[in-house]
DNA sequence: TCACTCATGTTGACACCGTAAACATACACG
DNA sequence: CGTGTATGTTTACGGTGTCAACATGAGTGA
């Protein structure tokens, strides 16, 4: 029930107000629970007001998994601004858990960041330019493990990729459920287990077998 | 248009007929086209026959993903037995190309395959149990590579989800468009590129630093 | 101050969807 | 042959995304 201070005819900032509660709504009820009536519901609003400030369902959703990629950025920088002075390696490390922290509790919201949408990530350049900020902290703090001798000198796409990978990976095998090994640690615990097993491990990767390097 | 031999009033099959339109629809048409009502029409039969065989929708679509998670085991296996004598950790990279090769040629059915159902897993045996055995043929890869000694001393399940992880979170990416550096290696290839690197440094990890261990 | 414009919200309608209840058919088994 | 039951159909309901036509009222320029 997220409305404008008055309530006159004009809401004020339905915008917001709509992705809100399309946030709200994905913590609470799953995200099947994401009509835009019912949000329209939500806000008091006719099913049709929805229209003016998005195209249509998918636009709504980009919107949100926007949001999405800005939080996860916001989280990673935060946890980035805890440990100012850490080396490179470690603040990789931090990352990786920055991500998979807030991937694993917002489940419903991060499975929308992935959603069909982005294949056709040319329609939606706000998503794309958040997503690839995202990615980019990740990108920065592989390159500068590089440089310092941290990491073994492999192609920095290939090292973010490979990191990417694994803590999305992670992330979404536990938000669906198919983590279920009563030996494996705890969700988070986790993501700071794979940060430490992968940076660990690719310390003494030699590089001479790595690829992209003739 | 999968219809029964004879133009009777009883179909003969509809079950597997409508799985099988199921499979060619999502290929064809991604996971949107995916209704009962156009289901039932390309079989050639009325929209409620569908409930003779399925309780609803989310059965129906457990069975798509019970299908897949035995297509990936089916791939794998198949790989498997190209090599017969392959070494325990070769074996473990043959089963990493067949998982991204599998998931990255069947992107619309490997996302349903991880739909939100999964969480509810108990209430599809069968389902849990084709997925069991997917995950079931990794872990027992790597039981055998530690075994040998190719790979370090760590919990087998943790190796395991690692290297599920890395996989599942590879093909995702993929199959959602996310991996666009174009000095990345081509989506298969990458399968092949990570499986490799993650076995060859995990062969190096030291496993004194490894968790679980006390 | 007033009239006009246009962004914003509403009404009504349409096709489609998942699903339930009641009914029809015809295969299989006594 | 008779009948029970598995299978398919008809009809109906509430929900959804979206379009077209209309209503409102806040802001602006005369």
């Amino acid at each position: 029930m997220i409305k404008a201070a008055t309530d006159s005819y004009h809401h004020g900032n339905l915008r917001d107000a709509l992705v809100q509660a399309a946030l709200d709504a994905l913590e609470q009820d799953g995200p099947a629970a994401l009509s835009l009536r019912s949000l329209a519901r939500a806000v008091g609003v006719s099913p049709t007001a929805v229209y003016r400030h998005f195209a249509n369902k998918d636009d709504l959703m980009a919107a949100i998994a926007t949001e999405g990629f800005e939080g996860l950025s916001g989280e990673m920088t935060r946890r980035l601004a805890g440990e100012p002075d850490a080396p490179a390696l470690r603040r990789l490390m931090i990352l990786g858990e920055g991500y998979s922290g807030y991937a694993m509790s917002h489940p419903a919201h991060y499975r929308l960041m992935f959603g069909k949408r982005m294949v056709n990530k040319d329609d939606y350049p706000a998503l794309a330019r958040a997503a690839a900020h995202s990615y980019g902290m990740l990108e920065h703090a592989v390159a500068e493990a590089v440089a310092t001798g941290e990491l073994p000198d492999v192609p920095v796409p290939l090292l973010s990729t490979m990191a990417w990978s694994l803590m999305h990976g992670l992330s979404s095998l536990h938000n669906d459920g198919m983590l279920n090994d009563p030996s494996l640690p705890r969700g988070d615990a986790l993501g700071e287990t794979f940060t430490r097993m992968l940076a660990e491990s690719l310390r003494h990767y030699s590089s001479d077998v790595a690829p992209g390097k003739e």
